[in-house]
RNA sequence: GCGCGGUUAGCUCAGUGGUAGAGCACUACCUUGACACGGUAGGGGUCAGAGGUUCGAACCCUCUAUCGCGCACCA
């Protein structure tokens, strides 16, 4: 087959081999297939921005999870990798426009107004949007395409709405008027999260503020100092603030100051919130553009005076010098001015951050608007269940365990003793009260027994103090207890210290809830200790004490889960866990997420306003004055009865009254009264008599269309009508049905009036009694605003549901965070509906959620991770994966982010047209370590092409060999080559099961390349060439037996080679699996179609390798024999003897040595000639070295070079004396000997007598050679 | 200010108590029948510094230096 180019070339195999998985469905995941023994395995991509082309990063991340995903296929996992793209609204909005506004087609995008610039987006995301998506196949990826999303696919941003429908109606989400993060180049508001501080060189610059007397006129040469790093909001301040409690400034609280330019009197006031230390101790204040002087105008009633608009540009209110200019030309004409009027007294260089926009990377304005926010969900579930949850900074007290002694060693009778101890006590079935969590924790007899079986006596010597432990335990994890115990609602996990004499151990206690509220206990206690050293050891002293005191010491929970962690790990894992802790720190400051985007690329908010309703809300009503007078009767219903009584005798009932507002006739009758009174509160009672009134006076807010189920009911609209009853102000709410026969009947409701929500943060009760004087005029008036009060909680002026509730109703302009669509990634992709029935039968669901991986950057812990626990939990009722792998951020040969401004990031795709995609893989993920940051340098590819390549050629080798495929091995024809490859292939496959466990790619990959180049290539290959094509190869049937066992055995290594390299290389593996005829006899779904699915190999069992022979005597022979090999060589080197010359050697055997050992080392040493003379007299100087398997000598022609050779020898004696002195020296150390483990001390000494083994023999060397120079 | 990570060969980095490792680069030799995208041999390290724990420390603890990252504050 000597057809196979000498070189890989990637480029064809590549496209057939990823043409043919898409054929033949590789990749599709069939959740039919998922059954007990076909496990599910998933992974939802994290989806790329539709307007991201692939770079590094990328491709780290997405190997990582192509590898999982067909290691998980060759397990025999029913696998789906799911993918996508992601809207990326102000991304989007920010390449979209800058593109148009370049093509002229507008200047900004209200010139197109929505409909038209969605168009366009949508255009050109067809056109551009799936460019990652084409680039990540190059790249090898297994996703199932047949389930690709998007996050504004209609099923998905139903899913979106549907969520915000549902966070709506339980009253997370709420609209508000908030300083927001303000990006005046998108012109958006933008989450907390997505704020950037970035160091700033600014300038402090002190203003003099005039000071006014009483009267109003500026007091000569007197001012207020105030500094700022931002003159030009200036023009907007309310006031200048002094600490209460600074004795300098006390006279001026109170008094007013000149605000210059403006030339406003402004008030001094006193706020807690000013730092005296800072600057001169005078704060300005302008509400509308700082965060803190908004808090500060809110507690001192200040007004707010906008001057810099959305835009970034200042406005009318800034003054007419300085209306429309950038707020930085603005900053540049205010400093002038000042000057000018000597009112800045100096400036001073200022280092501070500022805040910018991730996107647009122009600084944040503080910006008072109207946003939406949501309070998070399910965050209880989301802290806990991930790592350590936050109770690692919490410490437990040291329980003290007197020395009750351990009865025997016999783990049976110490069980009795202790349940007898318990029962002695009367512990069992009683509860214990944990002081951390408040719970009642029963001891039951069972679980005790439970925590019996472990072994541990210190489990019996901790039940005398049983009751304190459960009671101090911190709890440190909860998570959601799975089937199949369906009564168990819940497992906790408690961490209590205990102390034994000086001895301290960490109690891991594991708490099961039950439906009925109960919580059983289990325990184990285990040593404490850091690094297998006792915590004593690290402990200070005040804990300890000679007699510890019981109860007093205490200990952080995380020093003691350092000697547990190993044990419980969390629902959710963290890779590396350090993250975890940063993932504690956002969760336990949890600030309310601002949603709203004032951008129309994304997920346009599901909530409707009212047109007439709004433009209801600037008419007046009239206030309906109600005499005090009272109806008779003291319960409801003689409350009812009189009031109809009055309806009816005043001729209310089945009248018609004509409203002012619509000119509509509205008619009484007695069923509409009935309804009415059945709300609860007595002001519908009383209001009767003023009731032709307010049907007269109503204001009309609302018309909707009328849903079935009364046909006779055409539209309904809501009125609105204002009542006073003594001081108190009543909101009436008409209902008015409209029949359609034209006819409308009422129905109404009074609710007392509140306040609207002021602080900005909890709509809070404010009565509006300073409005309403205490015997109001009949005539007076109030805004249907004022009165209709609290907006959002009012569903007849805004609707939150995902379709249009008819004409007259308008949509929230605003969209949502892309983050909010992102957060429902894992179940929103797979078919969710927020039907729990539904999607508990979803087959897709069922089988695939939760995911089992997810593979990120920790960058987005905030944004994504986080918020997507707290979605899977609220709305899919479980976690959204179980391990989570972040990955390094990849940086340039300087340690530079890659970037596309700096023109650092190679194109991956250009690497893998130079060097083939399965060489971009290898070489990234050997150097990307677990947690690092990894340092891109394309010399990394390069050594993938060059172990791709050695890979093809190794196998082209074997084929140039012909013989049968995958014969089978004898091992009665095994040498020790094979042998020890077969060894060195199972511990290859057990490093990387073990690797792999840990998400150890790059381990995995250094594996991978040692075994196979320098173990299978550089020794195995080159030792088996003696059987394959050495010179005393015959066509006896014995060497014709042993050459096709070789090949046997290289089959079986490059056959698990191949699998073992699949996920890291799946190109080429897949054309070498096919190439090589490994496929040949397997079934079609077991790796005879396709090495995708080829079972991944397995290490050997105790039956296997002593079927073969595999053991360590073999291990330890082949490599002295190696060894050997090496010095020989080396003498070689030394004599200066080129590397193409065939020389003799001479080898004295220590021992027997079979002929075929003697033919692998003469080949190994390239030796012309490898004579066997036990009694070879050396010529005096003839280099030698000395070995386990005997005395190799190199025989010179000529004259020996006594003095190269003595200086050789002298050389390597001065080697072993320092090892000699090295292992010596410990050994001679008097505790040595007595406290090291017995295996460390053979070995020791073993190595101790090898090298003195060694010297002797190099030592007689020399001897040998004489004194002098020769 | 708080927290996290790093400091090991010229470079990039593995290594988590028991003989200091890899790749690249370097030096010398070798185009040998799988592979020059290769082979053989070699040089090169007080594991940032100091102290401690230990029979034994690159590894555990404390401190220092230094680089990087994140959070908070910032008038």
């Amino acid at each position: 087959m000597s057809e196979i180019p000498k070189a890989y070339e990637p480029q064809a195999v590549e496209a057939k081999w990823y043409q043919f998985w898409l054929e033949q469905k590789c990749f599709v995941a069939d959740p039919a297939r998922v059954n007990a023994r076909r496990q599910a395995y998933s992974i939802v991509i994290p989806p790329p921005n539709i307007t991201g082309i692939l770079h590094m990063g990328h491709v780290l991340n997405n190997t990582i999870q192509d590898i999982l995903a067909r290691k998980a296929r060759m397990d025999g996992k029913e696998v789906l990798w799911l993918p996508g793209t992601d809207h990326a609204s102000i991304s989007t909005h920010s390449v979209l426009e800058r593109e148009l506004r370049k093509r002229g087609v507008m200047k900004h995008r209200t010139d197109l107004g929505r409909e038209k610039f969605l168009e366009h987006a949508w255009a050109w995301k067809e056109k551009y949007g799936g460019i990652i998506i084409q680039q990540l196949k190059k790249l090898g990826c297994s996703c199932d395409w047949t389930r690709e999303r998007f996050t504004m696919d209609p099923e998905y941003s139903r899913s979106v709405q549907r969520v915000f429908v549902a966070l709506y109606k339980q009253g997370r989400i709420y609209r508000g008027k908030r300083m927001v993060n303000w990006d005046p180049a998108a012109r958006t508001a933008l989450s907390d999260e997505e704020v950037e501080m970035l160091e700033t060189k600014g300038h402090l610059w002190h203003l003099k503020y005039p000071l006014l007397d009483e009267a109003g006129h500026p007091v000569p040469d007197q001012f207020v100092v105030v500094a700022t790093t931002r003159p030009e909001t200036m023009l907007g301040d309310e006031a200048v603030a002094v600490n209460p409690k600074d004795p300098r400034y006390t006279t001026l609280v109170g008094r007013k100051v000149l605000l210059p330019l403006q030339n406003r009197p402004i008030p001094v006031i006193a706020d807690d919130f000013v730092d005296p230390k800072f600057g001169t101790g005078c704060v300005k204040v302008t509400p509308a553009h700082d965060p803190n002087d908004y808090a500060m105008a809110q507690r001192h009633g200040l007004p707010l005076t906008v001057v810099i608009g959305p835009d970034g540009a200042m406005t009318a209110a800034a003054g007419k010098d300085f209306e429309r200019l950038d707020r930085m030309q603005a900053r540049e004409a205010a400093v002038e001015k000042l000057t000018a009027q000597g009112l800045l007294l100096k400036v001073e260089d200022y280092v501070h951050s500022v805040g910018h926009s991730q996107r647009t990377r122009v600084p944040i304005e503080p910006y008072l608007s109207e946003q939406w926010f949501l309070k998070y969900p399910a965050v209880d579930q989301a802290r806990t269940c991930v790592g350590l949850g936050a109770a690692v900074d919490k410490s437990v007290p040291w329980v003290h365990l007197p020395g009750a002694g351990a009865c025997g060693e016999d783990r049976k009778r110490l069980r009795l003793a202790a349940m007898k101890l318990a029962r002695q006590e009367g512990w069992i079935g009683k509860t214990f009260r944990n002081v951390d969590t408040g719970w009642d924790v029963l001891l039951r007899r069972k679980s005790l027994s439970h925590a019996f079986n472990n072994r541990n006596a210190i489990v019996i010597q901790a039940a005398s103090v049983l009751p304190e432990l459960i009671r101090t335990a911190v709890l440190w994890r909860s998570e959601p207890h799975r089937p199949p115990h369906p009564r168990f609602k819940q497992v906790h996990h408690l961490l209590a210290g205990l102390n034994q004499a000086g001895e301290y151990y960490a109690v891991p206690i594991v708490v099961k809830e039950l439906a009925d509220g109960t919580f059983l206990y289990d325990y184990k206690a285990k040593r404490a200790a850091f690094g297998g050293k006792p915590l004593v050891a690290h402990l200070p002293e005040e804990k300890l004490g000679s007699q510890p005191a019981p109860n007093v010491a205490s200990v952080s929970v995380r020093e003691l889960l350092a000697s547990v962690k190993s044990d419980l790990g969390g629902a959710i894992r963290f890779y590396p866990d350090r993250w975890t802790k940063t993932y504690a720190h956002w969760m336990a400051n949890l600030q309310d997420w601002c949603i709203s985007r004032q951008l129309w690329w994304g997920h346009r908010i599901p909530v409707w306003y009212n047109e007439l309703g709004r433009r209801a809300l600037d008419k007046t009503v009239l206030v309906v004055r109600l005499s005090g007078q009272e109806l008779p009767g003291r319960t409801a219903r003689d409350l009812r009865r009189s009031a109809w009584r009055l309806a009816e005798t005043s001729g209310f009932l089945r009248q018609r009254f004509e409203n002012r507002d619509t000119g509509w006739e509205i008619y009484v009758n007695r069923r509409s009264l009935e309804h009415a009174f059945a709300n609860k509160g007595l002001a519908n009672i009383k209001l009767v008599p003023a009731l032709p009134q307010l049907l007269n006076h109503a204001v009309h807010i609302a018309t909707e269309s009328h849903a079935p189920p009364i046909p006779q009911v055409a539209r309904v609209h809501k009125f609105v009508a204002a009542l006073q009853l003594d001081a108190e102000l009543y909101r009436v709410k008409f209902t008015v049905k409209e029949l359609r026969d034209g006819r409308k009947f009422f129905d109404h409701q009074a609710i007392s009036v509140k306040g609207k929500e002021t602080d900005g943060k909890s709509p809070g009760t404010h009565p509006l009694t300073g409005k309403l004087v205490t015997r109001p005029a009949s005539a007076s008036c109030y805004k249907v605003a004022e009165i209709v009060g609290d907006v959002n909680s009012d569903a007849a002026f805004i609707r939150c549901q995902i379709d249009s509730p008819g004409e007259g109703w308008i949509q929230d302009p605003d969209v949502l965070d892309t983050w909010f669509s992102s957060w429902l990634w894992p179940f929103a992709t797979m078919g969710w509906t927020g039907d729990r029935e539904q999607d508990a039968q979803h087959p897709t669901l069922k089988a695939f959620y939760p995911t089992t991986d997810l593979v990120t950057a920790p960058e987005i812990i905030f944004f994504w991770v986080a918020r997507m626990i707290m979605a899977g939990y609220e709305f899919m009722g479980d976690l959204p994966f179980r391990n989570v792998y972040f990955t390094g951020i990849i940086r340039d040969k300087q340690g530079r982010k890659m970037s596309k401004s700096l023109g650092n990031s190679p194109d991956p795709l250009d690497l893998i047209a130079k060097y083939g995609a399965d060489a971009v893989r290898f070489g990234t993920m050997r150097s990307a370590p677990l947690g690092q940051d990894v340092l891109f340098d394309e010399k990394d590819v390069e050594l993938g092409r060059n172990f791709c390549n050695k890979l093809w050629n190794a196998c082209r080798f074997r084929q140039m060999q012909g013989g049968n495929v995958e014969g089978e091995i004898d091992p009665r024809l095994l040498s020790s080559d094979d042998r020890w490859i077969l060894l060195r292939l199972d511990q290859a496959i057990c490093e990387i099961d073990a690797a792999f466990a840990e998400y150890r790619f790059n381990e995995i990959a250094q594996t991978l390349h040692r075994f196979f180049w320098s173990e299978y290539c550089d020794w195995y290959v080159e030792a088996s060439k003696a059987i394959l094509s050495g010179s005393s190869l015959t066509l006896a049937t014995s060497d014709l037996e042993h050459r096709a066992n070789t090949l046997a055995v290289i089959d079986f290594i490059l056959s698990h080679t191949l699998r073992l390299f699949h996920p890291f290389l799946p190109f080429i593996t897949e054309e070498l699996w096919h190439g090589m005829g490994f496929h040949d006899d397997l079934p079609a779904d077991q790796g005879g179609r396709t090495i995708m699915v080829a079972h991944w190999p397995k290490p050997f069992d105790a039956a296997f390798k002593e079927h073969y022979g595999l053991d360590a005597a073999v291990e330890q022979f082949v490599s002295a024999k190696y060894e050997l090999v090496g010095q020989g060589r080396n003498l070689r080197r030394e004599a200066n003897i080129p590397a193409g010359k065939k020389v003799r050697f001479v080898l004295k055997p220590a021992g027997q040595l079979a002929a075929h050992e003697v033919e692998v080392l003469k080949l190994l040493l390239q030796a012309e000639k490898l004579e066997l003379d036990s009694s070879y007299p050396p010529r005096k100087g003839t280099p030698v070295v000395h070995s386990v398997l005997g005395e190799l000598y190199l025989p010179l022609e000529g004259l020996a070079d006594l003095g190269a050779e003595r200086a050789r020898l002298t050389k390597e004696l001065v080697k072993i004396d320092g090892e000699i002195e090295k292992v010596q020296a410990k050994l001679n150390h008097p505790a040595f000997r007595e406290k090291v483990p017995p295996a460390v001390l053979a070995e020791h000494q073993k190595r101790l007598t090898d090298w003195q083994a060694k010297q002797t023999r190099v030592q007689q060397a020399l001897n040998a050679l004489g004194e002098g120079s020769g």
